[in-house]
DNA sequence: GACAAGATAGCAAGCGCTTTCACCTGCTTG
DNA sequence: CAAGCAGGTGAAAGCGCTTGCTATCTTGTC
C-alpha cells in the first residue's frame, strides 16, 4: 500500500496543501470546520508526515548522533540511556554509533553525521585527533563528554584526576604499601588523567608509581594481574582504570589464591552495576553515567534551541568513592 | 560557515548540477577531465552531500530503527552491537529506541519510525499488541527478534521452551527436588515460553511447578528469593527467567547464609558477561545475543535489497546449557 | 457607512538532491 | 554514405513538505 502524502490529504479534504500543513504544525489561522475535515482526512488515509521532506525544508531532523566507544560496556550503555531518555522527552531521536575505541571508525562516523543528518552530536570518550572533531564542531553543534578541552565550549565531565586520587588515598588509608595502577590505554584522555592522579597521590605518599597498561576490558585486567603475580611481584593494592579491569584483577587474584581484601585491596572506577555482585563487592569511584548522559543532551538541546550561546556550557560532576568489601580491613 | 551545496560545486567546476551528481554516485557517463574538475571543486568546498535531500528523492535513508526494551540490559546491549556492526558493514546507521518494556513507549516509537524515517525496523522482545506492530510491518520492512509468530515472515529467535527445559533437566540431574521458577513478566512472550518449558519439564519429572513472577531486573530476583526463604519455604533449585534475576537470587541466598551450589543450585538465562564473575559463577542458558543481532540485520538487509521475498526468512538459534559453579555438585 | 484589522485559505517558490530526456560529438557499420 | 550507437553533458521536472505572499471575507470602530 502506497503511503499517503500531504497532497492526498489535501485533495480528500478539499483544501490546499498549505492548509493541511498548517493544521499539522498548528501554525497560522485555520477555521474550526476546515480543521475537522483535514483531521479526519488524515485519519482516513492513515497519514504520517514524511520526516525526510520536512527535514529538508525546516533544516532540522530532530535527531542527534551519539558517538560512544562501545554500548556493550556497562558504563556507556547506562550513559546512553540517559541521553535517550533526555532526548525523547524533547522529541528527539538518537542515532547510535559505536567507535569501538577505533579512531578511524570514529572519524568515519563523524563525517557521516556531518552530512546534515543530525542536528547535533554527543561525543563520548573520544580519542581521535582533536582537530577532526573540531572541524565538525564548527558545522554541527557538539557536546563532548569525558574529555575536557579549552577548545570545546560544550562539555560534561568529571575530574578524573581527583577521582584517581580519591582511590589511591583510600588504598593508602587501609594500609597498602605497594600499589600498582592498571591503566587504561594511553590514547584515552581520561585514562591519562586517572594515571596522572594516581601518580600524584603515590608521590605525595613518598612511594614509587608502578603502571601496567590495559585496554579497559575485562580480559586485560585478568591477564595483567595474573602475569604480575606469576612474576612474583609483591603488591598489596591495585587501582584499576575502570571496573571491568578491576573485576578481571579480582578473578586473577582469586585463581591464584590471593585473598581480597586481606592480602590485596582492589579499587575500580565507574561504579558499574556488576561491582555490586562480584565477590567480594568492589570498592570503586562512582561516575554518574546516566546523569552525565542526560545532562549532555540537555546541554546540546539548549544550544540547539537558543541562537545565543547559553551561559551554562560546562557541566562538571564529582567523582565519589564508593566503599565495598574489596578494600574493607 | 555555510555548507556547500551541489550547486556551488557545479558552479565552481563549471559544469551542470547533474554532472556533479553523476560523479558523486558514479553513475552514467562522465569524462575523465570533467570528473577531475568536479572532484577538486568538491574538495575545495569541503562538500558533503546532504543526506536528507538525497533521502527525499531516493526514498531511502540507509538508516534502520532498532527497538529494544533497554540498552542498559547486557543482553540487549550485546545484541545492539551485533546489529550495529552488521549495519555499518552495509553502510547503514541505526536509530536507537528504548521502550523500557513499556507498550506505550513502544507504540510511540513504532509510529515515529513509521514516518519514512528509516528503511526498516528491528523489534526485539516486544510485548506490544501484535496488531500495532503488524500495521507497521505492512508499510516498513520489519524483523522480529525473540518473538515468534506465524504472522511475521521475518524473525530471528531461539527456542525458549527448549532452553528452559535444558535448565530444569540439568537441575534435576544434579539432584534438586524442589525447583522454583522465577519467571519474567507474563506479558513478555519469551518469559511465557520459558515458563512453559519449566512447567513441562517439571511435570515430566512428576513434580509440582512453583512460580514467582519477577520483572527481569536484578532487584526482583533478589527480593523474591529473599521473601521466599524468609517465609521458610524449602527449595533446593532455582531456575530464573534471566541472568540478572538469577544473580539477584544468588545475592539473596548469600545474604541468608544459604550455600550455593551445596544447598541451592541456581540456573540463569542469557549468558551475559557478569555470569562469569559472580560468585559462584552462574550456570546458565546461552543465547548468542551478538549473533542474533547481526543476523537480524542481515535478514532485514536481504529484504531491503531484493524485491522478491528471500527464501531465508526465519533464523533459529539453539539455546545451550553453560555449566558453571552454581550447579556443580 | 467607511475602513482598518483580524481570520481564513490558496498559490507558488523553493529546500538539495536524483533522474529522465534531449542533444551533441565522433565512430563504426551494412 | 546514411544510419546507428556509445560517450559525454545540460535543462528541467520532481521528491513531500514549509512558508511568504496574496486574496477574500468578517468583524469591530468611529
Amino acid at each position: 500500500m502506497e503511503l499517503a502524502t500531504i497532497r492526498d490529504v489535501a485533495k480528500r479534504a478539499g483544501v490546499a496543501v498549505s492548509t493541511v500543513s498548517r493544521v499539522i504544525n498548528q501554525s497560522g489561522y485555520v477555521g474550526g470546520e476546515t480543521q475537522r475535515k483535514v483531521l479526519s482526512a488524515m485519519r482516513e488515509l492513515n497519514f504520517q508526515p514524511n520526516r525526510i521532506a520536512r527535514g529538508l525544508v525546516s533544516r532540522q531532523t530532530s535527531t542527534i548522533g551519539l558517538l560512544i566507544p562501545d554500548v556493550a560496556n556497562p558504563f556507556f550503555s547506562e550513559l546512553s540511556r540517559g541521553v535517550e531518555d533526555a532526548a525523547i522527552a524533547r522529541g528527539y531521536s538518537v542515532l547510535l554509533c559505536n567507535s569501538d575505541w577505533n579512531p578511524n571508525r570514529e572519524n568515519m562516523y563523524i563525517n557521516l553525521l556531518n552530512g546534515r543528518w543530525v542536528d547535533g552530536i554527543i561525543v563520548v570518550g573520544s580519542r581521535s585527533d582533536i582537530s577532526v572533531v573540531q572541524q565538525v564542531a564548527a558545522e554541527t553543534p557538539l557536546v563532548m563528554v569525558d574529555r575536557r578541552s579549552s577548545d570545546f565550549e560544550f562539555a560534561v565531565w568529571t575530574d578524573n584526576r581527583q577521582g584517581a586520587m580519591l582511590a589511591v588515598r583510600h588504598l593508602l588509608e587501609v594500609g597498602c604499601e605497594r600499589i600498582v595502577h592498571i591503566a587504561g590505554p594511553m590514547d584515552s584522555p581520561s585514562a591519562q588523567e586517572r594515571r596522572r592522579g594516581y601518580e600524584v597521590a603515590i608521590q605525595e605518599a613518598g612511594m614509587e608509581p608502578m603502571f601496567l597498561e590495559g585496554d579497559f576490558r575485562y580480559a586485560s585486567g585478568f591477564e595483567l594481574v595474573n602475569a604480575l603475580f606469576q612474576r612474583g611481584d609483591v603488591v598489596d593494592g591495585i587501582f584499576a582504570g575502570n571496573d571491568l579491569m578491576a573485576i578481571g584483577a579480582l578473578q586473577a587474584a582469586a585463581n591464584l589464591g590471593i585473598r581480597v581484601p586481606d592480602n590485596l585491596a582492589v579499587v575500580g572506577y565507574d561504579n558499574i552495576p556488576s561491582t555490586h555482585y562480584v565477590s567480594p563487592p568492589l570498592t570503586t569511584i562512582d561516575q554518574p553515567a546516566y546523569d552525565m548522559g542526560y545532562s549532555a543532551f540537555e546541554l546540546l538541546y539548549d544550544r540547539l534551541s537558543k541562537d545565543s550561546p547559553t551561559e551554562n556550557q560546562q557541566m562538571k560532576f564529582e567523582p565519589k568513592l564508593v566503599l565495598r568489601e574489596s578494600t574493607r580491613r
